[in-house]
RNA sequence: GCCCCGUUGGUGCAGCGGCCUAGCACGUCGGCCUUUCAAGCCGGAGAUCACGGGUUCGAAUCCCGUACGGGGUACCA
């Protein structure tokens, strides 16, 4: 489900919410020709990770079943028949080719394109032949030639359109399905909805809607028009500038909540400068009038600092639920995690959340900053022992005192770890950044790594003097070659 | 072509006729803090409110043009 679709979605979801609404989900399968047998699952899916619960829809069923267009076609039927009746619809036989070739004319001729009316007054003879060779009858809505029709958007005010622009359009296909227009006004009359919050493309067609409303007979819902999102070319958002479906976002490792913020935000503000919300705060602030009417850029960069906020802000629990598919299947291959026992500790990666959530932007980062618990040994490189105004007789006194410290620290602990390690400063004359610097690099064989104390507790007494040790080793070994 | 919608720093928003010498956030630059990286805090740069006309004592805010951007113009949604 793309971002705009599901932007959509979710302003319907926080007006369902914020007005004791229902949240519906229609399937709109009324073009043959593009129907994708996923995308119903798809659909699901995106909603169903962003949290977006549905009160009725296709499976859970509801009391406007069925909920999928293809299996309602007697109404659009009904509906069809009606207009012919009352004279505001019409059969015709015009085919394809024909209409080709009378855009083909205009177009030569610098004429605007579009349907001549031209069925209007077929005779029910006329269209039984048709029917009787087999070719297409469709069912056009008859327009009227002249005046105007006015129609109120929520965020936009009075819209006027001047129908004599407009020609008599398709309501019902030759295959027997509807249109958009003839089924969006059966359904969300039939469905009670009573807000209808599409993008903004779809403003010419509501005149459309308007009529066939008028002609039914039946009252017109609130049209919420929202804007489109674009790219930062200001295009169409599409595949070309990154991803786009939500559930790419899931795989990326953006969480739920930061996704649905963020995009809220893109079109829709509370009318302050408050950013990050949670879905319930959105919900109780959102209002339809408050949405944009001018595009929104999608900003990638912007969406990273979203997700960093409600990483920081996350359950830990829940974060760290969220970061273990990120251990177990990590994204980059050959990294150290390729061939560690499974399951991963979770216990492990809970201890670290607290020093984690606010050092990533999207989950997998945490797989760099964290792998090294989970390895048997690390390879530290002895250069990058050598810190920002050290030599190397600070490497070994750092790593020798530190190796004798930890050895007596009771109880093995944050707060020990660190008060023992920190004394060293004074009997060794090391300031700090020159004491843990290879105590760092010796433990997790990285440079940025998460805090020190933190990682050593986790690690654990016995494995991390192990690490001590070999570093030592490596950095000797080092010093070594050098005077070669 | 015609129709519709839009236009506030690089980006996202606030602004709804006087409180705007245009506010906030992202990003960016500098500083502080600091065991690395972050986070946090402080500060800076960055907008003739697309342009031109009106209306008004007064306009980013209302009206009209122009430009630019987007959308529509289907037996697609």
């Amino acid at each position: 489900m793309h971002i705009g679709g599901l932007r959509t979605a979710l302003y319907d979801w926080f007006l369902a919410r914020k007005t004791g609404g229902q949240f519906i989900l229609r399937i709109e399968d009324t073009d043959r020709n593009r129907y994708d047998p996923d995308a119903e699952r798809h659909i699901k899916e995106s909603l169903n990770w962003l949290g977006l619960d549905l009160d009725e829809g296709p499976e859970i069923g509801g009391p406007h079943a069925p909920y999928t267009q293809s299996e309602r076609l007697e109404l659009y039927a009904d509906a069809a028949e009606k207009l012919i009746a009352s004279g505001d619809a019409y059969y015709d036989d015009t085919q394809p080719e024909e209409l080709a070739a009378l855009r083909q004319r205009q177009q030569a001729a610098g004429e605007a394109p579009g349907y001549d009316n031209r069925g209007r007054y077929r005779t029910s003879e006329q269209i039984q032949e048709s029917r009787d060779k087999g070719l297409d009858v469709v069912v056009r809505f008859k327009v009227p030639d002249h005046g105007e029709l006015e129609s109120e958007d929520e965020v936009r005010g009075r819209l006027r359109f001047d129908l004599s622009l407009l020609q008599d359009f398709v309501i019902l296909k030759s295959d027997g399905f509807p249109t958009y227009h003839l089924a969006h006004v059966v359904d969300d009359f039939e469905m009670g909805i009573t807000h209808v919050i599409r993008g903004e493309e779809w403003i010419p067609s509501l005149p459309r809607h308007v009529l066939i409303q008028e002609a039914l007979g039946i009252p017109t819902p609130r049209y919420v028009h929202v804007p489109l999102i674009t790219s930062q070319d200001g295009s169409k958002l599409s595949k070309r500038h990154g991803a786009q479906s939500a559930l790419e976002y899931r795989d990326a490792g953006y969480t739920p909540d930061a996704v649905l913020n963020y995009l809220a935000l893109l079109g829709w503000s509370p009318g302050d400068d408050t950013e990050v919300m949670s879905r319930d705060e959105i919900a109780s602030r959102f209002e339809v009038g408050r949405i944009l009417s001018h595009p929104a850029k999608f900003s990638a960069q912007k969406l990273e600092w979203m997700n960093q906020q409600h990483i920081m802000k996350a359950d830990e629990e829940a974060l760290t639920d969220m970061m273990m598919p990120c251990l177990e299947r990590p994204e980059d291959e050959g990294g150290l995690l390729d061939e560690i026992d499974r399951p991963i500790d979770r216990d492990v990666v809970k201890a670290m959340v607290p020093v984690l959530r606010e050092r990533i932007k999207v989950l997998p980062d945490v797989v760099a900053l964290i792998d090294f618990l989970f390895v048997d040994r690390v390879y530290p490189n002895a250069e990058e022992m050598i810190g920002r105004r050290m030599d190397e007789e600070m490497v070994f006194t750092s790593l020798n005192a530190s190796i004798e410290a930890l050895e007596r620290v009771e109880p093995f602990s944050v707060e020990e770890i660190e008060s023992a390690l920190r004394g060293l400063t004074g009997s060794t004359g090391l300031k700090a950044g020159q004491l843990f610097t290879p105590i760092r690099v010796a433990v997790t064989a990285k440079r940025i790594a998460p805090p020190l104390f933190e990682s050593i507790e986790v690690l654990g007494r016995e494995r991390t003097l192990e690490r001590l040790g070999v570093g030592l080793n490596i950095f000797r070994e080092y010093v070594e070659n050098r005077k070669d």
